[in-house]
DNA sequence: ATTAAAAATTTCGTATACGAAATATGTGTT
DNA sequence: AACACATATTTCGTATACGAAATTTTTAAT
């Protein structure tokens, strides 16, 4: 399953970086990318900018808008709140999977990664504790030996990323959520798959809530008129 | 979620036609992609044929191969099953959102698509037969109403295309296939969720064990010398 | 006849060029 | 001033061009 090692081409550099300022809130959503522009800023022709756009078409974070080139797509509440359902269910698969499939060293690593997260907590810097969050969850996926599950989530994953850090500013209580992915190791560590599963599912629940939450408020702040 | 409709451009048409060449098997796994040639025999330079391989590569079906230029992704039994396994948590789950969110008239629009696959099975057109029972599954996406599946879920069924026209040639056993999806659907308009979600949950995994087995059979199969 | 090195060819990634459609600017009319 | 229309400019998609690396073919040496 894993592709031999190529020193990036310009076409997927340009995309890396161009994800990068879409889902960090650099162009926000609605905007235009212009391919003169970014091709000059990058230093680079236009013909890698042009497919690392069709890329980003082809992954959802730029879309048409029926006239010339492409925007940032809006955020939809609905397409945020569809991974986070989406999640719901895969999650605690991916647990069911990891319980059977973890490594021998499984506690350890957790271990390490619990402590990177609380630190992430203490530093008190959103995009640390974004980043650190995606490794404890791709963590799990990578236990579940399932290459599916990983790919998809880590693509669903930049779509979050985004939501975060363009409507949410910032990471949702992130303290609680070391708490429950404290009691989902916990649990699987024991073995008890069951609880682990259920710890999981309501883990994702209590996010889905709180980022609900926090995008109505959002959302109900008078935005500014041009 | 819908974007606008955008006349396709080339280089999203050399995408589906790439795909569907990959898909159908004309390109064999391990097989090299000639940029040259392709644009020569679609008539179009070689920017949307080299954009298009990009696109094919972010999703797996081509792969770099350490030389130059790509080749059909080779078909891992690995891979194969990670689908299905993800498709036995994915699936029960859709039709969980789907009992609650589907449209009044999905019980007529049930009846139809059950007489399409019947009669998908009497025309013994393997192509067919695959199309329609994706267009079931898609079906029950739809009612689901969550995007993200939807849009996974297509991308992973190509794959499965793939598998199915390359490897296994021809579908699974399709008519029990559909007293499956008969069931299914019977418990869904029932109501009866749990049984719903039990009877997607055998057919997954017997859909699994029968490609499984048929892959067996093809692996065991001695491959020619050069 | 093998093997090694050199030369020629292929083929990719990326740059540049071009035509067409979309957008912006200007000009004239009322 | 407000609008209609013409002209200029921008910007995209795609074609073509170019340089470099990979691959094949040729040539030369043992």
């Amino acid at each position: 399953m894993q592709t031999i090692e190529q020193p990036k081409s310009l076409t997927e550099q340009t995309y890396d970086i161009l994800l990068n300022a879409i889902c960090s809130g650099e162009f926000e959503p609605g905007e235009r990318l212009n391919q003169d522009e970014i091709a000059a800023s990058l230093k680079v022709s236009r013909q890698p900018v042009n497919s690392a756009i069709s890329l980003l078409k082809a992954n959802g974070f730029v879309e048409d808008t029926g006239r010339r080139g492409v925007v940032a797509s809006p955020i939809s509440p609905e397409q945020f709140l569809s991974i986070y359902e989406f999640r719901s269910a895969v999650e605690p698969f991916a647990i069911r999977l990891a319980h059977e499939r973890k490594p021998a060293d499984a506690a350890q690593e957790a271990e390490m990664m619990l402590k990177r997260g609380w630190e992430a907590v203490r530093s008190n810097d959103p995009h640390q504790q974004i980043a650190v969050d995606f490794e404890f969850h791709e963590m799990i996926y990578t236990w579940a030996g399932n290459d599916t599950i990983q790919t998809t989530m880590r693509t669903n994953w930049h779509h979050i990323r985004r939501s975060m850090a363009v409507v949410v500013r910032g990471v949702v209580s992130a303290d609680t959520s070391w708490t429950e992915h404290s009691r989902v190791i916990e649990a699987l560590m024991q073995g008890d798959v069951e609880r682990a599963e259920d710890e999981m599912k309501a883990h994702i629940d209590r996010a889905t809530a709180k980022a609900v939450a926090r995008l109505l408020e959002v959302n109900a702040a008078p935005s500014e008129v041009p």
